[in-house]
DNA sequence: ATCAAATTTGAGATATCTCTCATTTATGGA
DNA sequence: TCCATAAATGAGAGATATCTCAAATTTGAT
C-alpha cells in the first residue's frame, strides 16, 4: 500500500530518516487531496503525526518537500519500470510500454499520480528530470533507426505532456483501454511513425 | 494594454459591470503572479482597489472568479483569431495557424497565458470549452480529407496539451521560433501527417 | 432635487497558517 | 547505566485569510 510506502522503506533506518519519510508520505497524500499549491505545512505535519517544528528540521519550505516527494515517487516508479522493460529490445516499444506502465502505476496510486502531475506543471527541475528518464529509450530508438526525427528537449516534453494528460484523464474518468492505446499511438505519431503502423505497433506492444 | 482590458471594455456599462470587470482584470494579474491555487480573495480584491465584501456580491468563491477570468480571456483570444484565420481554407493550416496565434497572444500577454495554463490544468469545464473551440477546424480538416484520423476528445486534448506546453516553455524561456515551428509540426504529426509533409506544411503556414 | 433601489464598504468575528526556540525526549556509543 | 548529542516538540508571536452584515454611498428614474 502506497500510503506509507516511504515510511515502510525506512523502518530499519534511524529516527531522522523515519521522520523524513513520514513527511514525504504525508506530503504525497495531502498534496494529492488539497492541490499542489494549496496543501499547507501545518496539514502535512499534522497528517504525519508530527509537531509543527519538525518540518523545519528536514525541509526549508513546502516546495522543497513537494519536490522531494514527487521526485522519489517518480524515481521509484521509473526504477520498477526499467526492470520490467529491460528485455524489450525495440526502442519504440520500450518507450510506449514504459509510458503505459507509468500511467498504470499512477492510476493504481492516485496520490502518486496527482503529485507527479502537480510537480510536472509547477517544477522546472522535475520536468527536466522526468524528460531525462525517457531520453535513453528515445535515443535507443534513434540509434536503431526506428525514428528519423531529431530527439530534442521539446519532443521529450511533448511526450511527457501526453503521458501526464493520459494520467489526468484516467484519474478523473476511470481507467480506459482506448485512452491507453490512443496515447501510445499518439506518442508513436509524435515520433514520426505513420498512423497505420502506430496503431498496429501500439496494439501489439501493449496487448500482445 | 491587457492589464485593464476588461475594465476598459466596461467603461460604458453600469457600476456592477465595471466592478465585476475590475475583479476579473485583477484576478488575471494576481493569479498569474501567485499561482492558480495560491492567489487569495483578499489579494485580488485589494489589487482591484475594492473592499473585501465586494467580491461576494459578484462571485461565490475564488474558483468561480478564476473560471470566469480564464474563460473570458480565452474567449477574447479565440474571437480575434477566428477573424484572422477566416480566409484560410485548408483545415490543417487553420488548426496550426490558430494554435500558433494562441501561443503568440498568450506570450504577448503573460498574465493571460498563465491563467489560461492554470485553468487548463485545474478546471474540467475549461478544458472542455477550449477543446470545443478547435473542434470545428479539426472537423473541417477531416471533411476535406486532410486527415484520416478519427477526431475524438482525447486527440483534441492532446493538441491542446501541446499548445499549453509551448506557451509554458516560451513564457519561461522566451520566444522561440523553433519551438513554434516544432509545435506546429508535432500537432500535424498527431493528426497523422508524415514528418516531411508536416515540416513543409508548418514552415509554409507559419512563415509564408 | 429627490428618493428607492442597487451596490459597495470595511470592521470585526472567526479561523488558519508560518516559523521560532527553549525545552523535552530519543538515540547510540562508551 | 550514563551521558553527550541528535532530534522532536508545541506554545506562542505574528501574520494572513474568509466571510458577514449594518451602514454608507452611488445610481438612475422621476
Amino acid at each position: 500500500m502506497v500510503d506509507r510506502y516511504f515510511s515502510n522503506k525506512s523502518l530499519k533506518l534511524g529516527k531522522r530518516e523515519r521522520t523524513r519519510s513520514a513527511l514525504i508520505d504525508s506530503a504525497i497524500k495531502v498534496i494529492a487531496e488539497k492541490g499542489f499549491e494549496s496543501a499547507s505545512i501545518k496539514e502535512i505535519t499534522q497528517a504525519a503525526g508530527l509537531a509543527n517544528g519538525t518540518f523545519y528540521n528536514h525541509f526549508t519550505d513546502r516546495e522543497s518537500l513537494a519536490s522531494e516527494a514527487a521526485g522519489v515517487a517518480i524515481f521509484e516508479i521509473a526504477l520498477e519500470i526499467k526492470e520490467e522493460v529491460k528485455d524489450i529490445e525495440d526502442g519504440l516499444d520500450k518507450v510506449i510500454v514504459s509510458s503505459d506502465k507509468v500511467v498504470d502505476r499512477t492510476i493504481n496510486a492516485p496520490t502518486w499520480g496527482k503529485i507527479i502531475i502537480g510537480a510536472w506543471h509547477h517544477l522546472d527541475d522535475f520536468q527536466q528530470d522526468v524528460a531525462q528518464i525517457m531520453r535513453s529509450d528515445l535515443n535507443l530508438a534513434k540509434r536503431q533507426g526506428l525514428t528519423s526525427l531529431p530527439i530534442n528537449k521539446l519532443l521529450e516534453y511533448q511526450i511527457c505532456s501526453l503521458i501526464v494528460l493520459s494520467i489526468s484523464l484516467q484519474l478523473k474518468n476511470g481507467r480506459n483501454k482506448a485512452t491507453r492505446l490512443e496515447t501510445a499511438e499518439a506518442i508513436l505519431r509524435l515520433l514520426g511513425i505513420a498512423p497505420a503502423e502506430a496503431k498496429q505497433r501500439a496494439q501489439k506492444a501493449l496487448f500482445g
